[in-house]
Formats: C-alpha cells, structure tokens, sequence
RNA sequence: CGGGGCGUGGCCUAGUGGCUAAGGCGUCUGGUUUGGGACCAGAAGAUCGUGAGUUCGAGUCUCACCGCCCCGACCA
C-alpha cells in the first residue's frame, strides 16, 4: 500500500518537481523573492557534481581566482549587446555605508565586465598568453519567473574566462570546455546534445554560444552549461590587448564557460520518478542506506550484524553509506522515505538476515529487491553502484531516443512532446514564428551536424534554402 | 509586465456576520513499538498578510496596499 504525496509525472510535472523537491527535503524557498535556500541534502548533491566539475576544470590547467560579487555600473554598460541582454535582469546597489552612491555597483549577473578590466593590466605580451582563469562563485539575475534550482535568482556556479592570441586557440577552448561539461553530465549519468547556439539564443555579447542541452523527462529541455567565444568583443571595450610577436597591438580572443547549479534540477527531472528522486551513485549523498529491522530480543544482534556490514562496505569501497538507527520511525516510513530520497542502495538488514549471513539489497534505479549473503553484496557493490549508473543512463538515453522527433514542416509539431529535428534557414524571424506559435525555440545545432548538408533543401517553417538540420524544443 | 489563483500556528485545511478561531500533519516530552508511510498520553505553537472602512459585532462584507504561487514573455 503506497500513500504518495508526490503528484504523478503523468499528471503535472510541474506540480511532480516542487514535490520531489520538498519532500526529498532538498531546498526550500526563502524570504526574498525568488531566493532558494538550499538544505543540507540538496546542497551535499550540488557538492558533488561541483568536485568533478573543478577537478575537470583544473585538469585543463584552468587556475582558480575570486574576484567581486559588485561591478562599477559603467562596466556593464560599456559592452552594448551585453548590457542590453542583462539589463533588465540587474541588482543594483545604491546606497553603501549610509550613504547614496554616486557610482552605482550592479551584483554580477556575470563577470565578463568584473574582470576584463583587470584583464586589460594583466594582459601585456604575447607571453602573458593564454590566460586561462576559472572563478566559483554566486551571481544575481533578477529573473521574472524563478524556479528551485533551474532559474533562482541567486544561483551558485563556476565562471570561467579565458584569453589567447589568436581566434583558432580561442575557438578550440570553447569546444574543449564544452567537452568538459559533456563529462560531468556523464559523471551524473545524464547524456547531452552538444552544439552551438542560434543567433537568437546565444550569448549576450558572444560572437559564439555552445551547449549541452539536456532532454528531461517531460520532453522538454535544460540547458545544462554553455561555452562561449566572445571574439574580440569585449577586448575593443575593455582594451585587452598584447604586444604580439610581430611588434604590433592585438586584441586577445576571450572565451567565457560555465555550469551552475541548475544541474541538480536536471538530474531531479532527469531520471527522477513517481516515487521521488533516483540518483546516480556518483552525485548521491548517501550511496548505501542500511535500514536495521530488530525485536527488543534481538536488537543487539541485528545492530551489531549492521555495522559490520556498514564496516565491510566501508572497507571495500569507501563507499557513503548510513546506517539508519532512528528507533521512532517504522521501517516502512524510512523505505519510503529513502526511496523518496533517490538512495541507490538500501540495505534491510533484520533478524532473518544477521541469522543467515544475507542481505535484502533494494535497487532504487529499478524498484527491486533480492536476498543474497553479505560477502556477495560487499564485494559486487562496486559492480552493482556501475551497473546502477549504466542502467539510469540506458532509461534516459532510451527516452530520449523514442522522443526526438524528425519533422519537414512545421505544422508536424502538433501535440509532441520531445525534441524536433528539422532542416532550418536560421531565419531569425521564422525562430520568433516558431515561438509563438508552439512555446518552442532552437536549443542546439548539433555538433555532427555543423558540416553536414540539411537532409532537406529547404527550411521547416520558411521554406526557404535550408543550412543545417537542427534541433527544437521547448525549454525550461 | 500580461493572465489565473491564494494569503487562518512550521505545513495543509475548516470556518460563508454572533460566545473562548476548530481539526489533521509535523514538532517537543514520556512510554510502548519496529519486515512497506506505527500507537498511547501529554505539551508548545495564531495579534486570521497590512491598513482603512461598513456594522452593536469582521477571519467572514467593501476598498486600497503588500506578499506569495502557478501559466506565459525574459533568462544559466
């Protein structure tokens, strides 16, 4: 008998993602509007992901800084295009110490304007080149319609910025990055679309926007990180340049890259399911939870026979496991209670089991349980935390698979849900037609599809020649 | 900024002009329990979003304001 107080996917997904987020205990909304506050659960998963990330990132040789949360308004303004796409969405400061300030200081939505300036004094020489700088921090966006995770308007993330000579070494940078976060999606078993962005979605400022775009399970998409090449744009502004090699001043090529938080609303909606969140082992706070299940008579045995496989586990994997000794709570409240919490393994462990040396091991990825001696389970447990990943990323890579839809025409969109494939002009009007009319945007031209011939002349919505078979959908 | 909804202990809900604002969940204390969301007893916890107004009397009616949530447009 299952009572649930998680809505259904199938009814509201919505409605299914604030539950899971509430009653997975991972975050609660906070008095300032449109603020999270993130709880000790949620924020230990986010902890996760972010150590592979900077491991990532510093594997590249990428060196970690931290400049100002506050940026000189005239900053912002002095890059066109970037002070029109973030104006609307700034935090501005206006009084400090008492008094009103004559120059006003925007929270960063972003660094680019926080730290070129700096970038400007640093960079001199060719020799100072590459530059290649990463910073973790918190930015504000002043967004109209926040949501846990996916879109607060302080959110947690790692900026990266980096500058080169030349355009190809900054181009390359873009994609290697990008590479990068393609990884830590697999880290959390969750595969991407890799590409670049239209004229319409990129960058504020960017000359280039690439992404990996995440499919969830109600067909639509997350952009998961994105990786731009900001060509010389805010080198003219900033005045980043260098005395190259050739005694003549260039402009130094910049890039820009980053992965936020919203990631862990990805993986909520990515492989979570009726019964709450599922986690791949990897960014799953607790790996293993061991439920002991005891008589007055036989407490003592049942706890003992538990921390001695809480021990052995320990020992062969270093694995994160919790032994669940809360003695108010029904075993059955905590099975759901994990299960809500997208545990990978549970372990019950009651009298039958410390009599017969067993386990009764549940597999939260499948929902099944199965009896088998510990010594079995302790030393398949590596086995089974990878075969767990691989299974979360079958399920997804399977449904995203039944859910990209190819379509000719625009009209075949119709009530799917998914992602469309269709051959595209890049008409920006025919993008804001497509909006309109269906809630839907491009999210990504495939990185396999940037050379290739469309599979159709001419272009789903215009008609017109069509110039590369790109990817639809709508977005959170 | 448009459309919709809602403000009553931490959360959910009752209350539809009349006595001391009721119940469930949760929390705390003690006890009893433990194989799929346990039970008993006790306790704490609310100036009913704010301000005016109508009335003998307002959680309830009127007006204004504030805030929150959801659906769009904007965005990582």
């Amino acid at each position: 008998m299952k009572k649930t107080t998680i809505t259904p996917q199938s009814d509201n997904f919505a409605d299914w993602y604030q539950d899971v987020v509430r009653e997975a205990d991972l975050a609660e909304s906070s008095e300032v509007r449109g603020c999270g506050i993130v709880k000790p659960y949620g924020y230990k998963i986010w902890d996760l992901m972010r150590a592979e990330m900077a491991r990532l990132i510093e594997s590249t040789g990428a060196e970690n800084v931290y400049f100002p949360i506050f940026v000189p308004m005239a900053n912002l303004e002095a890059e066109e295009d970037h002070v029109e796409g973030f104006a609307p969405e700034l935090a501005v400061v206006t009084h400090g110490g008492g008094k009103e300030l004559k120059e006003k200081l925007a929270v960063r939505p972003t660094s680019e304007a926080a730290m070129y300036p700096t970038y400007a004094k640093w960079i001199q020489s060719y020799r100072d080149l590459p530059l290649r700088l990463n910073q973790w921090c918190n930015v504000v966006r002043w967004e109209k319609r926040p949501r846990a995770f996916i879109r607060w308007s302080e959110f947690q993330w790692q900026e990266g910025h980096s500058a080169f000579a030349t355009e190809a070494e900054a181009r390359a940078e873009v994609w290697q990055m990008l590479d990068l976060y393609e990884q830590v999606y697999k880290f959390m078993a969750i595969p991407v679309f890799q590409g670049r962005k239209s004229e319409v979605e990129k960058f504020a400022g960017a000359e280039m926007t690439t992404t990996v775009e995440i499919m969830v399970r109600d067909g639509k998409a997350i952009q998961g990180a994105t990786s731009h090449y900001l060509g010389t744009n805010f080198a003219k502004v900033f005045d980043v340049k260098y005395r190259g090699e050739d005694e003549q001043d260039h402009f130094a090529h910049q890039t820009s890259w980053g992965f936020a938080w919203r990631a862990v609303g990805a993986v909520i909606m990515a492989h979570g399911d009726d019964h709450g969140l599922r986690l791949p082992p990897n960014v799953a706070p607790i790996q293993i939870v061991i439920v002991p299940i005891y008589k007055e008579e036989n407490k003592d045995v049942v706890l003992k026979y538990a921390s001695d496989v809480e021990a052995q586990l320990k020992a062969a994997g270093n694995f994160r496991v919790k032994v669940d000794l809360r003695d108010n709570m029904s075993p059955g409240f905590k099975f759901n209670e994990w299960e809500v919490k997208g545990v990978p393994v549970r372990l019950e462990i009651g009298g039958k089991e410390a009599e017969a040396g067993t386990v009764t091991l549940f597999r939260r990825d499948l929902n099944t349980k199965e009896n088998l001696t510990a010594d079995a389970a302790v030393s398949g447990m590596q086995q089974l935390m990878a075969d767990i990943h691989e299974t979360l990323w079958n399920q997804l890579s399977e449904f995203q698979g039944t859910h990209v839809h190819r379509i000719e025409s625009i009209d075949e969109i119709g009530d799917q849900v998914g992602f469309f494939e269709a051959s595209w002009s890049e008409d920006v009007a025919s993008e804001k037609l497509l909006k309109e009319k269906y809630s839907m945007v491009s999210r990504v031209l495939p990185k396999d599809k940037m050379d290739a011939a469309p599979k159709n002349a001419k272009c789903f919505i215009t008609g017109k020649e069509a110039k590369h078979d790109w990817l639809f959908a709508k977005s959170y």
